[in-house]
RNA sequence: GCCCGGAUGAUGGAAUGGCAGACAUGGUGGCCUCAAAAGCCACUGCUCGAAAGGGCGUGCGGGUUCGAAUCCCGCUCCGGGCACCA
């Protein structure tokens, strides 16, 4: 480098990144002006332009710092709002911090340093590594969760979600105040009127009334068993907890607790959650994860009388209402509220040994051989069973069906059948309403259940013959001998009483006529049930935003007023959350417990000055990150969490892609990874379309178009132990045999990142080639959301690029201009606007791999047009090349830029425009194919008609003795692309 | 078990009904150099052949089509999601 000072090198590159990452600051040059209020500055210059909201998903601001692997979505998104800004859009495009959390929590917990610190240090040291990746962010707009300005508004959004209630008439969120009303003005009842209980609203007293309305919020107080999990010290929604029970955050082991907690009532939205997947452009798969989680089922609930007492009835929910006449047993969650109710005082003479828990002999200790002595000990002892397995153990276990009788029998509506009722674990209190009718004939699991209890097996749907033959059966086998149950459509048989025949009928018809004969005779009725649970809010955590909720002198929590918002976070001299044993049964006391003056505090809340204490727990992490992208459009805002001309202009329009395609409205583009499908993008989700409904925001969907960056991989070394060692000391290649510190390591592939200890540092490939190189590298390396290994061999690659382009330009040993201002020659131009073109497709499709391709293909093309003797590079050719690099590499472009002659930042340069003239040629060179193989080559003016090209295509030699002599069938010709003779 | 992806040279990948392997890495040879690095040039799917040229080829087996990596049917393997959800 010494001897050409004015190579394109680490050294150089370095130089220009820090110059022009100076200047971008200086200028202000990546914000984005707002129409109105104080960021508005300069929008008059952009007024005409349409907006477009470029968005990632925000980071938590690790101690650690960034890898090569985190930036990807970043450096994609940038490169996209960089190509849309030279392309005529006002752009906004910000970056903000996840801040609340654990990691920060857990650092306090073992060193005793604040979570602000060592939060606010990390933000600065992952701006700086931002700032250093050349990203175009407006970083006026950046906001932390954990800022008190920012989680101020959390707070306030809380209380819009506390003060509303779901309408479900209007099918949306209403506040409070309305319902009040409308319950004082008496056009809406407190309860049902047909309810036994029901009563009208100025009968009841002030406390049932409070009870009532407080039982209607969207964010509700409830005691239920919640996921505990002790390493953790807190409780954990169910979107927090892996399949095998334990916490997605360090694989901690979860526990079922009853604790009284506050959740929020996401399954009041479930049915829009789920239809308003149809608005918006998200890939298919994550749509499905959320379809899958909210788990939308149609179907019925049937009521079955208990014999024993016929004016109380069982709610069970089933997706086969057709199969009623086949039902032989019902089935409740042991812990359904009805079961104390309903279990009789002793065993009936004939009730089988099964029947009375003598099948659990060995697996519950105490149980007799001849099973429990009364119905009453089964279902305790079933309880206590039931209730002390973990997700874990029903899982390992998994399909083995248990279960006791509680002596009660229910009526089938159908039929008058007296149906055994049992207590079973394979029916979920959590789901429908934890209960079923059991019809062994048509449901595998009622049939593993009742071969295990000698329970009678009824079919009442016909298998088509097929399926007997594919089993070996007799045709007329009764369903008693089927090997196992018939699930599919059929058609009915045995099922028809004196009110309802539905014998012979298709099952989707059966299930209409069964659920209009259970309507008619109010035993039932067609509903449908989710899979969802109302999300569980509060965690026993410090380093989360407080809720603004105290409690008055008997225990009764009061929501305050907005004027008493920021409720901020105290200090505390221990950050460690409750420590409480697996089997304690006590309450955990959050940490916020130990900071006795915050807690008890004296408020006026209307009633005089009163003693109250604060609400301990904290917000989930998710609350913060379910409405940042409102907050970047008007951070600083104190009036409201954002202006609502401000909200429409960047949520709206008139931008294209959003309001324009599918009516959503929303974030133009949110790009990041798939790990959050159903947890923040589903909360957020939510969050939205509350404030949607109560005038906050003017969209229904706050994300219109989703993309999920891949992840980069690396390899990883594991030593003899089985122990991840450090990779960037790992010696060797594939065929010597790797090595660590002298001993053999085992290689694998996997995502990047501090706990398979291969990451890269970006800083370490920034000194090493450039930042420019970097993003290049990374966006060339394949398409965005695919998956793709890290490799420091094919890094060099890109860097040779900008290199060669660099030189094409830049006169190595003296810095001078290569440039002239000449014509450019027809081969190159043609080149020149088959690449804007090409380059521009791919940009505005985010395929970066492609168009990083066809920059490298015209560069070669120029490379090749100098070493011809073309004499310099034309300025036409130049400028072009410069302006399509900058999206990818902003600071090597503006040094080029710079020394084309331009005072004006390339970012705000318009894209160049392809003539449309040159993307046509004149003469098409045409593959010949003869029986299918390409033989010869024919070259034809572009507009020549089909005629023509088989008149020329019979002409030429080549195609002449390929065909030696053969009849020619048929012939296709493709105009412009191929000719095919078939012979 | 159900649902969703994916499989193309030594490697990352391109081509989404029309010339398979763009572009890049790696490799081989050459130029330059005292030498090395960098740079430049050429070649680089497999195979038969001295060459000209031929044959084969996009996980496997079928099909549709003048024509299939691409569409359809049936498999195999890999990855992801869900899973006693009535």
């Amino acid at each position: 480098d010494d001897v050409l000072p004015f190579r394109y090198g680490a050294a150089l590159a370095n130089e220009i990144e820090r110059r022009w990452q100076d200047r971008w600051a200086a200028e202000g040059t990546y914000h984005a002006p707002n129409p109105a209020g104080e960021l508005s500055g300069g929008f008059e210059r952009l007024a005409g332009r349409p907006k477009l909201y470029v968005l990632d998903m925000f980071p938590y601001p690790s101690g650690v710092g960034l890898h090569v692997g985190h930036p990807l979505g970043y450096i994609g998104t940038d490169v996209y709002a960089r190509f849309k800004r030279m392309s005529g859009h006002n752009v906004l495009h910000a970056m903000g911090y996840d801040a609340f959390g654990l990691p920060a929590e857990q650092y306090a917990i073992q060193t005793g340093a604040h979570p602000r610190v060592t939060t606010e240090a990390n933000i600065t040291n992952m701006r700086r590594q931002f700032r250093a990746l050349g990203l175009g962010h407006d970083d006026r707009r950046s906001v932390a969760t954990t800022d008190v300005a920012y989680y101020r508004w959390t707070q306030w959004i809380f209380l819009q979600i506390y003060h509303a209630w779901f309408d479900p008439d209007a099918g949306r969120a209403r506040p409070v105040g309305e319902l009040v009303a409308e319950l004082e003005a008496g056009s809406r009842l407190a309860v049902d009127a047909d309810h036994p209980d029901g009563r009208p609203w100025p009968e009841l007293s002030p406390a049932e009334q409070r009870g009532y309305v407080d039982d209607q919020r969207l964010v509700y107080r409830d005691e239920a068993p919640v996921n505990w999990c002790p390493a953790l010290g807190t409780v954990l929604a169910n979107e927090e907890v892996t399949a095998e029970g334990r916490s997605e955050r360090g694989n901690f082991p979860v526990y079922q607790r009853p604790l009284q907690q506050w959740k929020m009532r996401i399954t009041a939205f479930a049915e829009r959650l789920a239809d308003d997947l149809d608005l918006i452009d998200w890939p298919e798969r994550i749509k499905a994860m959320q379809r899958n989680w909210i788990g939308r089922s149609l179907g019925a609930r049937v009521e079955f009388p208990l014999a024993h007492d016929p004016s109380r009835t069982i709610t069970t929910f089933t997706t086969r209402p057709d199969t009623l006449f086949g039902a032989t047993y019902l089935v409740l969650a042991p812990e359904h509220p009805l079961v104390a109710d309903i279990v009789a005082g002793s065993w009936g003479e004939a009730d089988p040994t099964p029947w009375r828990g003598a099948g659990l002999a060995g697996v519950i200790e105490g149980v007799p051989a001849t099973g429990w002595e009364s119905p009453m000990e089964a279902v305790a002892g079933y309880r206590r069973y039931a209730a002390a397995r973990t997700e874990l153990d029903r899982q390992r276990e998994s399909r083995v069906k248990t279960g006791v009788f509680t002596g009660a029998y229910a009526v089938n509506p159908t039929n008058g059948e007296h149906l055994p009722v049992f207590i079973a674990d394979y029916v979920l209190m959590g789901y429908g309403t934890g209960a079923i009718m059991a019809v062994p004939a048509h449901d595998q699991r009622d049939l593993d259940f009742a071969r295990a209890f000698a329970l009678p097996v009824v079919g009442v749907v016909r298998p088509p013959d097929g399926w007997f033959a594919d089993r070996g059966l007799d045709p007329d086998a009764p369903a008693a001998e089927w090997p196992e149950a018939f699930t599919g459509p059929g058609a009915a048989m045995a099922s028809a009483n004196q009110g309802v025949n539905l014998d012979g009928m298709a099952t989707s018809e059966a299930i209409a006529t069964v659920t209009g004969w259970l309507a008619s005779v109010g035993a039932g009725e067609a509903t449908r049930t989710y899979r969802l649970r109302d999300w569980l809010f509060s965690r026993q955590r410090y380093w989360g935003e407080p809720f603004p909720i105290v409690y008055d002198a008997d225990g009764q929590p009061h929501a305050l007023p907005e004027s008493m918002l920021p409720v901020t976070l105290p200090e505390v001299d221990d950050y460690t959350p409750a420590v409480v044993g697996d089997d304690d049964e006590s309450v955990p006391v959050p940490p916020l417990g130990r900071a006795a003056e915050w807690a008890e505090v004296t408020l006026d809340l209307g009633e005089g000055p009163r003693p109250y204490r604060r609400e301990l727990n904290t917000m989930p992490q998710w609350a913060g990150s379910c409405w940042y992208y409102l907050r970047y459009l008007d951070p600083g805002n104190d009036d409201a969490l954002v202006d609502p001309a401000i909200e429409r202009y960047w949520m709206q329009g008139p931008g294209a892609e959003g309001a324009a395609s599918g009516g959503s409205g929303g974030v133009d583009l949110y790009v990041g990874g798939v790990e959050h499908a159903v947890l923040h993008l589903l909360y957020a989700r939510f969050w939205h379309k509350v404030l949607y409904d109560l005038g906050h925001v003017s969209t229904p969907e706050p994300f219109h178009r989703l993309y999920n960056q891949g992840y980069i991989l690396a390899d990883a070394f594991l030593d003899e132990r089985g122990v991840y060692v450090e990779a960037s000391e790992v010696e060797g290649d594939e065929e010597s045999g790797f090595t660590h510190q002298g001993r053999p390591v085992r290689r694998e592939q996997g995502k990047m990142g501090k706990s398979l200890r291969n990451a890269v540092s970006p800083d370490a490939i920034g000194a090493e080639y450039g930042t420019d190189t970097l993003r290049l590298y990374e966006m060339a390396m394949g398409p965005l959301d695919a998956d793709r290994p890290w490799s420091g061999r094919d890094i060099i690659g890109v860097h040779r690029f900008l290199q060669k382009l660099w030189r094409n330009l830049v006169d190595e040993a003296t810095g001078a201009s290569r440039v002239v201002d000449v014509a450019t020659g027809d081969d190159l131009r043609t080149t020149l606007h088959r690449t804007i073109a090409g380059v521009a497709a791919d940009m505005d499709g985010l395929r970066f791999n492609t168009a990083v391709a066809k920059l490298i293909e015209c560069n070669n093309a120029l490379t090749r047009s100098l070493a011809a003797g073309d004499g310099g590079v034309p300025r036409e050719v130049a400028e072009a090349l410069v302006a399509m690099l900058a999206p990818l590499a902003p600071h090597v472009a503006e040094e080029l830029w710079s020394r084309l002659g331009h005072p004006e930042s390339v970012v705000w340069a318009p894209f160049p425009e392809a003539d449309p003239a040159l993307l046509v040629a004149d003469e098409v060179e045409m593959p010949v194919q003869v029986a299918g193989k390409v033989r010869a080559r024919v070259t034809v003016p572009a507009d020549a008609g089909e005629a023509a090209v088989e008149a020329a295509v019979r002409a030429d030699p080549a195609v002449l003795a390929a065909l030696a002599g053969r009849e020619v069938r048929r012939v296709v010709v493709v105009p412009g692309r191929l000719v095919n003779l078939v012979v």
